[in-house]
RNA sequence: GGCUCCGUAGCUCAAUGGCAGAGCAGUUGCCUUUUAAGCAAACGGUUGUAGGUUCGAGUCCUACCGGAGUCACCA
C-alpha cells in the first residue's frame, strides 16, 4: 500500500479487525496471498468422500472457501466454510494443526467471513456431518468489515432455517455483493436468471434456427416503442445520440438484408418512472422471422417460454404471488376488443372517438381520465385497468386498434384493427409483437401519424427513421416479430414481485 | 412528480413526550466431536440531516436526504 488509507474502522468490528489484520502481518501471515492450491469445491469434497465409502482409506482434499461459522471450544474448532457450491465443515484440533496455527484460530484471527484453505482428509464426526480433518489451514483474504450474521440449521428433512436476517432492503440493493453473501435463495435466483437467458438462446439457436446478432445501443435515432430516452453525446463527433429504448428498427433491417430470422438478447433504456415491474434499464429478448406472421409468433412465444421454464425449474408449472399457473401450450388467445368487452362492458367499436370513448368509461370508472386522454390511450386504459389484472393464466390478446400500434400490419377482417398481440401472465405484460409492417408507404404515413400525436403531446417529436424507410423501400420480406421482457420472465420463473429481486444492481438514487 | 408509510448499535428489532434497551456479531474468561454450541463478565449510540415546539423530543411540527408502497408517466 503506497499511499495512505482514508478508510477508518466505523464500528468496534472493524476497529477488531484491522488490529487482528495487523497481528497477522507481525506474524508474517500474509493477509492476502497469491496462491490457491484448491483440490476440490466443498461439494465435491462431500462427494469425494461418500463415493470412497466409511472403511476406504482417507481422501485428501484442499477445500477454500468463506468462513460462515466458527465454534471454538478450548483444543478444538469446528467452522463450515462456504463456496459457491454449499459448505463443508472444518475439524481443528491443536494436535492436528500445531499450537501456532490453533493460537490464530483461537485468537480468532481468522474468523467469520474471512477466506481460508484448508487441507486435510474427509471423515465424519461424532454427530454425523462430513467434515475436512484439518492439517493445515491458511488465510485467503482478510475480512475487515463484517457481513450481517445469519446463522442457519439444516432440519432433518434438509431444509434450512435462518436466524438473523439481512433485511434491510436498501442496503441489499446497494450492497448486492453482501446479500448474495448472506442470503440463503439470492444466489440461486441469479443462477436461475441466467439459466434462462441460456435458455432463451438456445431455443432460438437450436429449436428455431434464428441468427443471434448485436445492434447499436448508442443511436443517432431512437424508436421502436414509445418511451422517452436517456441522452448522451459523442465528444470527438460532437454527436447527440440515445441509449435505445427498443431493437425493433435495426432488428427488421437485417430482413432486408437477407437472413431469415434474427434475434437479439440485450438492454433497453427507458428514461421513465421505476415501479416493481420497471427498471431505467432492462433486458429485452425481441426476434424478427421472415415469413411468419403473428400467428406464427405465438406458436414459438408459447413454446419459447415452456422450453425455458422447463429448463430453469424442470416443469412448466409456476407458482407465483399465490397463483398456480401452467405455462404448457397451448395459451389462451382472446380479441382484445372481446376482453375489453367482457371485462368492462364497454364496446369500442360503438364509441369510436375520444369524447364518446370517455363518456363511457367515466360511467363505470371512477377513476377519473387523464385530460387530452386520446382514443388510442382510452383502450390501453380499459386494457390495463379491467383486464390486465386478470389474465393470471398465460393469455395472447390479439388484434390491437391501428392507432396504438405503428409498426403492425391490418387485419384482414377491418381497417381498424392491426395484427398484433401482447402476451400477459400473472397479470404482468410479458410480450408484445405483431405481424410487421413492411409496406414502405403505409410505414411513412404511420411514423406521420405518430409525429402528429406527439407534437400535439409536449416535449419530444416521434422521430422519423428515413434510413429505415429506405431500407423498407428495398424490399423488406413480411415477417412476424417479438418481444419480451426477460426481467419479468425471470420474475415469474423465480417467483420474485419485484424487478429489483431480479436485477443485480436495480437503479438506485444517488447516495449523498 | 403527487400522496401514504418507514429510517434507533455492524445485523434484526424494542422503548405512553420523562434515565435509549434486547438478541445476534465483536471483546475478556472456561471448555479436545460442536453445529443457531453453552456458561460468565465487560463493552457497544450525534436515534438519517438541519431547524422548531416543549421544563423535557427517538417520539410532536417544518424542511431536506434515502428507501418502500401507491398514483401519474410508460402508444
Amino acid at each position: 500500500m503506497s499511499q495512505p488509507n482514508s478508510w477508518q474502522p466505523g464500528s468496534n468490528v472493524e476497529k477488531d479487525r484491522l488490529e487482528k489484520a495487523e497481528k497477522l502481518a507481525e506474524r508474517g501471515i500474509e493477509l492476502y496471498p497469491r496462491r490457491v492450491q484448491r483440490t476440490h469445491t466443498t461439494a465435491q469434497a462431500i462427494a469425494a468422500f461418500d463415493a470412497a465409502g466409511e472403511d476406504a482409506a482417507p481422501v485428501t482434499v484442499t477445500v477454500c472457501g468463506r468462513i460462515r461459522r466458527m465454534n471454538i471450544r478450548g483444543r478444538v474448532a469446528f467452522m463450515h466454510i462456504e463456496d459457491d457450491s454449499g459448505r463443508v465443515q472444518l475439524f481443528i484440533r491443536v494436535n492436528d494443526v500445531g499450537e501456532a496455527t490453533y493460537e490464530i484460530i483461537k485468537e480468532k484471527l481468522i474468523e467469520l467471513d474471512d477466506f481460508v484453505q484448508a487441507t486435510g482428509h474427509m471423515m465424519r464426526t461424532k454427530t454425523g456431518e462430513v467434515s475436512v480433518a484439518v492439517q493445515e489451514i491458511v488465510l485467503l483474504s482478510k475480512s475487515l468489515s463484517p457481513l450481517p450474521v445469519i446463522k442457519q440449521k439444516t432440519l432433518d428433512d434438509g431444509t434450512v432455517v435462518e436466524y438473523g436476517e439481512f433485511t434491510d432492503i436498501e442496503a441489499r440493493y446497494r450492497q448486492r455483493y453482501a446479500d448474495l453473501a448472506v442470503n440463503h435463495g439470492v444466489r440461486e435466483v441469479f443462477r436461475k436468471r441466467s439459466r434462462t437467458i441460456n435458455a432463451i438462446r438456445a431455443f432460438l439457436d437450436d429449436e428455431e434456427d434464428m441468427l443471434e446478432v448485436e445492434t447499436p445501443i448508442l443511436q443517432p435515432i431512437y424508436g421502436g416503442a414509445a418511451a422517452r430516452p436517456f441522452t448522451t453525446h459523442h465528444n470527438q463527433l460532437d454527436q447527440m445520440l440515445y441509449l435505445r429504448i427498443s431493437f425493433e428498427l435495426y432488428l427488421k433491417r437485417l430482413l432486408v438484408g437477407g437472413y431469415d430470422a434474427v434475434y437479439e438478447i440485450g438492454r433497453d433504456f427507458r428514461n421513465e418512472g421505476v415501479s416493481y415491474k420497471h427498471n431505467p434499464e432492462f433486458t429485452q429478448i425481441e426476434f424478427y422471422k421472415a415469413y411468419a406472421d403473428y400467428n406464427d409468433v405465438m406458436d414459438i412465444a408459447e413454446r419459447m417460454v415452456a422450453y425455458v421454464a422447463q429448463k430453469v425449474n424442470g416443469t412448466t408449472r409456476v407458482h407465483y404471488d399465490g397463483h398456480d399457473i401452467e405455462l404448457a401450450p397451448p395459451w389462451r388467445r382472446v380479441r382484445l376488443r372481446d376482453a375489453i368487452r367482457e371485462a368492462s362492458g364497454i364496446d369500442y367499436m360503438a364509441h369510436p372517438d375520444a369524447p364518446a370513448l370517455a363518456e363511457a368509461i367515466n360511467a363505470i370508472s371512477e377513476k377519473p381520465l387523464p385530460p387530452d386522454t386520446t382514443w388510442g390511450r382510452m383502450i390501453d386504459i380499459l386494457l390495463s385497468r379491467f383486464v390486465e389484472p386478470n389474465l393470471i393464466q398465460p393469455t395472447f390478446l390479439i388484434d390491437y386498434p391501428r392507432d396504438i400500434s405503428p409498426f403492425a400490419k391490418r387485419v384482414d377482417y377491418d381497417d381498424f384493427h392491426v395484427e398484433r398481440f401482447e402476451m400477459f401472465i400473472a397479470g404482468m405484460e410479458l410480450g408484445n409483437a405483431f405481424t410487421e409492417l413492411n409496406d414502405p408507404r403505409d410505414q411513412e404515413s404511420r411514423f406521420i401519424d405518430m409525429a402528429q400525436l406527439y407534437a400535439a403531446d409536449d416535449d419530444e417529436a416521434a422521430p422519423m427513421d428515413e434510413d429505415y424507410l429506405r431500407a423498407m423501400r428495398y424490399g423488406m420480406p413480411p415477417n412476424g416479430g417479438f418481444g419480451m421482457g426477460v426481467d419479468r420472465l425471470v420474475m415469474l420463473l423465480t417467483g420474485q414481485t419485484s424487478i429489483r429481486d431480479v436485477l443485480l444492481y436495480p437503479h438506485m438514487r444517488d447516495q449523498k
